[in-house]
DNA sequence: TTGACCATGAACTAAATGGTACATTTCGCG
DNA sequence: CGCGAAATGTACCATTTAGTTCATGGTCAA
C-alpha cells in the first residue's frame, strides 16, 4: 500500500540511528543461529537475513564470524550470572537451601536451552572460545563459593556428611540438570512413543533433588 | 614379470583392490574427524587426505557427506552395544550388579570420548541422523531391559526402594557419567590450575557410584 | 554547518568445499 | 586368457560462504 506513490512518499518512518538496538538485534538473532547450528554450522548470511539490518553491519560491529560468536557467548554467560545471584541461600537452613539451589538450577537449565546448546557447542570445540574470555571464567568460580559456604554450614549443623568438596556437589547438580536438556534428542529415542507434550522429560525435578540430597545429607542412623 | 627396470621404476607396489580395508579406513578416519569437528565442521577433503585412498572413494562407498556421517554413527553405536552385553549382571546380587554397571558405564564413557562427542554432535542437530537409523534405536532399549530386570530383583530382595522406573535410573547413570566427559572443557575452566595429568576429573567414579546407590538403595532404617 | 559516526545494500572476490566426469587398473570367473 | 564389473586415481566443476568495496546517504551533537 501507499508506501510508494508517484515517485516518493518518502519512507514515512525515516531511519533512526540506534546502534544499541542494532547490535542487540544482531546478537539476539545470532544467539539463536549459533545455538541452533553451532559455530561451524551457522551462516552469517542467514543471521543477516533474519535481522532488520544487513551483513555489512555485522562486520561493522563484530568484525568476524568468530567475533560475533564470542560476543554471543559472553552475552549468554552474562545473562546467566545475573539471575544466579538473586537466590538468597544464606537465609535458609542448609537442607532447604540446597534443595532450593537444585530446583532453581533444574528450572533454569530447562528454560534456557539456547544457553545449554552454546555450551555444548563450545565443548565440541574444546572450550576454545570460552577460554578467550576472562569475563566468563570467573562466573562458575562464584557459584562454587556459594556452594562452599552452604556446604560448610551443613556440615557444621550436622545435616551434611563431611568429606565432600563443593566441586563434587556442583558437578553432580550440573550433570543431572544439564543432561536432561542437552541429551534430550538422542535420549528421547528410547521411548519414541508419546512425546507430544513438552520436552522428553527424563529425570524429574523431584528425582534430581532426591539424588543430590541423598548424596550430600548425612544418613540418619 | 619384472615389475620394472628400464627407464621408469614403475610403482613397485602395484595397486591392490581391497574394498573392505578401504571402507574401514575411511570410516575410522571419518569417525575421528566428525567427533572432532561435528558434521558441519568436518571436511571431506581432510578425511580423504588422512586416508590412503581418495575422496573419490568416499563418494563411491558412502555417496555423500551425510551418508558417511550416518555410517560413522551406526558404527560407533554398534561398537558400543558389543561390549555392553559382556557384563553378566544377572549373576550378581542386585547391589553389586548395580555397582558394577555404574562402574562399567563410567569407565566406558571415560574411554570413548569420540563416541561421546558424536552423541553431542547429534544432539546439537536434534537427533536428526540418529533418528534415521532403526538399528541404533533399539540399543538403548535393551539397556533399559537389563536395568528393569536388575531393579526388580533388587526391589524384591528388599535392597532397592520401590517407586522408581528403570528409565530414571538409566538417566541418572548416563547423566553423571556422560557429563564428566562431555563438559570437561567448559567445566575445566573453573580450576584452571593444574590440569597436567589426565583429564580434568570432576566427579570421581566413587562419587558416582555413591550417588546412584544412595538414590536407588533402600535407606536402612 | 560541519564532521564523525551510523546505516544501507548491492555487487564482488577469493577461497573453500561438496561433489563429478572420465579414464584407468584390478580381479574374479567362465 | 580374456572380459566385464568392481575399484581406484586425477583433474575438474559448481556452489557456497566469509568477508569487502563502492557509492551514497542519514543522524546527531557540538
Amino acid at each position: 500500500m501507499a508506501t510508494s506513490e508517484k515517485q516518493t512518499v518518502r519512507k514515512q518512518k525515516t531511519r533512526t540511528n540506534d546502534p544499541e538496538r542494532t547490535m542487540a538485534e544482531i546478537l539476539s538473532v545470532a544467539t539463536k543461529e549459533f545455538a541452533d547450528k553451532g559455530l561451524a554450522g551457522a551462516r552469517i548470511d542467514e543471521i543477516a537475513a533474519a535481522t532488520r539490518t544487513s551483513k555489512r553491519m555485522i562486520y561493522y560491529y563484530f568484525a568476524s564470524k568468530e567475533g560475533l560468536y564470542l560476543a554471543v557467548l559472553e552475552a549468554a554467560y552474562r545473562g546467566m550470572r545475573q539471575i544466579e545471584s538473586d537466590l538468597h541461600l544464606q537465609d535458609l537452613p542448609p537442607v532447604q537451601a540446597l534443595k532450593a539451589l537444585v530446583e532453581f538450577t533444574y528450572d533454569h537449565h530447562q528454560q534456557n536451552e539456547n544457553f545449554i546448546r552454546l555450551v555444548m557447542s563450545e565443548n565440541i570445540q574444546r572450550g576454545e572460545y570460552i577460554g578467550l574470555s576472562k569475563d566468563i571464567q570467573q562466573l562458575n568460580g562464584s557459584a562454587i563459593e556459594t556452594l562452599q559456604n552452604l556446604y560448610e554450614r551443613g556440615v557444621k549443623s550436622g545435616d551434611f556428611r563431611p568429606g565432600l568438596t563443593p566441586l563434587d556437589i556442583h558437578s553432580a547438580i550440573s550433570a543431572l540438570t544439564f543432561f536432561n536438556v542437552s541429551n534430550q534428542h538422542t535420549f528421547g529415542l528410547i521411548f519414541k512413543k508419546k512425546n507430544a507434550p513438552g520436552k522428553a522429560q527424563t529425570l524429574s525435578r523431584a528425582n534430581v533433588v532426591s539424588l543430590i540430597l541423598n548424596f550430600v545429607a548425612k544418613p540418619l542412623s
